[in-house]
DNA sequence: TATTTTGCTTTCGATTTGAAAGTAAAAATA
DNA sequence: TATTTTTACTTTCAAATCGAAAGCAAAATA
């Protein structure tokens, strides 16, 4: 349970900055694509994820997630100790900038990548709204 | 003058986690961002932008995205003391992200925007392309 | 009943940050 | 020509943020 609701300091009135600010970190968008991908998540799942956020990090993060309405907390339906995430519409709608920098690193760091991550980028390139349109339905 | 060239090291090979290892902080996306709309900019012209970043944060930020070929730094044609940032293809690519950043902002915090900011971000929405396109040409 | 799992919180040393002051060279001004 | 100002940084330092590890309590499982 939050209790001090931190006063929003932006540093300007630009979109951009608005944007860095709320999720500008290295984590925050990792946990949104998480999201996307699996549409549901645990904690634990969150951990397991290959860039190894540590506990202390993720759980700041998901509570700033859900204070920003951007995803959701919800307890598991027979497990007390689990809570469930899930990406809100505010949450759904990151999608699109997640995608443009997938897009850019599969541009200039292509050797980097799986072939399976290729595919996806592949695909979006060739039709942003359809990708996007599989992400919010699936 | 960088002697020490720092091997990346990536979280992973994500394309997401990559964009956010390279250009994921508070600043970077911001220099990025005068330079779409101004094209050529100087140290202190980035000093004097609203959010006030600090000089040794900007001298920091400039060199890393001058690293990553993401900007160039040239020679003013008079002034010795001044130099000319400018964005690369690399960098220019990067316009998409932003956009959709923005787009994001738009959406969700548009009380928080100005009429300007406004009447961009609905250019960008009514046709990505044009607006993307103005940008790389002007 | 004992052990394991889960979702955290706590601790702490290291890294990164912003604010302010300092610097040196070049440019502008007197 | 001498002095002042401008510019692009660098340095310093306290504060904030970070990652790694350990700790914890409740619930689930064996």
């Amino acid at each position: 349970m939050k209790v001090k609701k931190e006063a929003h300091n932006f540093r300007s009135n630009c979109p951009l900055s608005l944007g860095l600010d709320l999720f500008g970190d290295k984590w925050s968008l990792l946990i949104v694509r998480d999201l996307l991908y699996y549409k549901e998540r645990t904690f634990k799942d969150f951990s397991l994820a290959k860039e190894k956020i540590s506990s202390a990090r993720l759980s700041d993060r998901l509570s700033k997630l859900e204070d920003l309405k951007i995803i959701t907390k919800s307890n598991h339906p027979t497990n007390k100790k689990v809570f469930i995430y899930r990406l809100t519409q505010k949450g759904l709608d990151l999608a699109p900038i997640i995608a443009e920098c997938m897009s850019w690193s599969y541009t200039y760091f292509n050797e980097h990548l799986s072939d399976k991550t290729k595919k996806i980028v592949e695909a979006y390139q060739k039709n942003p709204e359809q990708v996007l349109k599989q992400f919010k339905s699936q």
